[in-house]
DNA sequence: TCACTACATGTAGCTTTACTACTCATGTCG
DNA sequence: CGACATGAGTAGTAAAGCTACATGTAGTGA
């Protein structure tokens, strides 16, 4: 996987392991490698800052937790980030959508 | 669309629009402004240095043109290129696939 | 007990890449 | 003549993810 392959796209794939119920940034870290198939094994230099970059923008909030001496920081959708998310599945669609038509298949050449 | 959506797919699509033969600079930017519904309108300060990475890679040759008193910088694959159009193809499949794995749709809970 | 691994969060600095905002030049159409 | 499409290019900027690090707890196996 190309190294920035997902700049822009980061946002949507966060907000949405956060549509079914409030996670922690660890816990978000495995839904975007398991629902990848191993392919977005993301590092936590990557994770966490944009956590707080969508907290930064109103799109979740988060809290503190603390269960068995385990200190977490658990992230929930706000109504704009639900909105966002909406957006971010939308300009998904139209943008996959162009760059498989430009990206090909390879029509190779009729050979009459 | 969103500010760098594209980053690290643009390569890829600059390719593609090469393989059916050589084009020059502006005539690649419409293809992809066409191919893509007008979505990937690119402005030439994204364009030519994109076209000017893709030679210093080796994946692309360039010429001067000269017709009708219009310089024209023409650029064509060459076998790396091929080579590399090919890598790009199956990695926006793997991407692309995960990416929308991930992004829902959204299943909305069971009304029962 | 000691080491190692999984869990859990975070930051500083780097790199890459596309965008903005220009410059320069020719041909064409009103 | 002026505006616009064609055609190529650069300098500087901003954004976003990555690398490499720091910090700490809990559990597991030797």
């Amino acid at each position: 996987m190309s190294a920035q392959a997902l700049k822009g796209h980061l946002d949507g794939m966060l907000l949405a392991a956060l549509e079914d119920g409030p996670r922690h940034g660890y816990a978000v870290m495995e839904v975007l490698r398991a629902g990848s198939g191993g392919r977005f094994d993301l590092p936590t230099g990557t994770i966490y800052p944009a956590l707080r970059r969508l907290e930064r923008a109103g799109h979740v909030r988060a809290r503190w937790s603390e269960e068995g001496g385990r200190r977490r920081r658990v992230y929930e959708l706000t109504a704009s980030g639900r909105r966002a998310l909406s957006d971010e599945r939308h300009a998904w669609q139209e943008f996959s959508a162009a760059v498989t038509t430009l990206l090909g298949p390879h029509r190779r050449p009729a050979t009459p």
